[in-house]
DNA sequence: AGTGAGATTTTGAATCATTCTAAACAGGGA
DNA sequence: TCCCTGTTTAGAATGATTCAAAATCTCACT
């Protein structure tokens, strides 16, 4: 069952929609608590998915609508491996992704502003970055880089 | 125009599909031309173009089985970027890629193993990592990180 | 309370890159 | 020549995502 949204949590969403001249709705508070219930980098059909447990008659395509929304101002980030369903995840620290090709699962790996610097740092003159992305794939043994999360 | 490939690069797809007990054929050498007399990281649409020139016969289907062989066989790399059709890149070396957001244009860039090392070392123990991808999204300004590939 | 404008949600259709299927094709032995 | 096997081909199917249009909601203003 999903949790609502903390009242810190409800303030960032109100003030990061707010931002882009957006509201607050109920779909967009259930989506938003979905992914931060379970930061397992869902697909939009598990989101999909968890979020009709609390409000079943929401749509498919509102799901779409509130990703979109919040990617648009910031609220998550998107994350590809390969061709597969976009994933979204809620944390909005500087991290690679690491995705593990047994299980499938897709684990957030932290990156020391050191190395993201020195990345940044093998561009040529004239390049300039706005965005990295970095993806592992491979195998993880048992644990979690983030068991509490 | 597409050129023929030189005798070293026969060889070279020659071995790598022995490797995986498969055959040279007209369709793969082109495909394979294609892809080794521009390097701009073409879609497969774009494979399927360039090679039907020389080609007028050579199917869809076909371009997508080629570069799908050679991706097995490790002759070229697939590059994806957010949910943009794959592209595909013959340049073996260990590199990153920058996509110019203005233009769209995928640019290779030189990642020193100095730097890939640091990459993995941030890996947390239990993670295994056979293969890490690295892309940049910004604005190139005129110049090209390669200008003479 | 009633209206109207604009944003949001919903349904169902459309898109489109990719994959799948099944039928031709090629070509090197037996 | 006749198989055997891998390859190519055309076309259908798939499936995540996007689009279009109608329905619903929000809320400021009367
Ligand atoms: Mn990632
Ligand atoms: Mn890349
Ligand atoms: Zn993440
Ligand atoms: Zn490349």
């Amino acid at each position: 069952m999903i949790q609502n949204l903390t009242e810190h949590d409800r303030e960032n969403l109100q003030e990061s929609l707010a931002k882009s001249g957006q509201k607050v709705t109920p779909q967009r508070e259930v989506v938003f608590a979905v992914l931060l219930s379970k930061r397992d980098h869902p697909t939009v059909d598990e989101v999909f998915q968890r979020a009709r447990e609390s409000m079943p008659g929401l749509s498919l395509a509102t799901v779409y609508n509130c990703l979109e929304t919040f990617v648009g101002c910031g609220l998550v980030r998107q994350v590809n491996h390969e061709r597969e369903s976009t994933r979204y995840c809620p944390n909005l620290a500087p991290h690679a992704h690491f995705r593990d090709a047994a299980t499938g699962r897709v684990h957030d790996i932290e990156l020391p502003p050191a190395i993201l610097q020195s990345l940044r740092s093998i561009l040529p003159p004239g390049f300039d970055s706005e965005a990295i992305e970095i993806s592992f794939l491979g195998r993880a043994q048992g644990g979690d880089a983030h068991p509490t999360l």
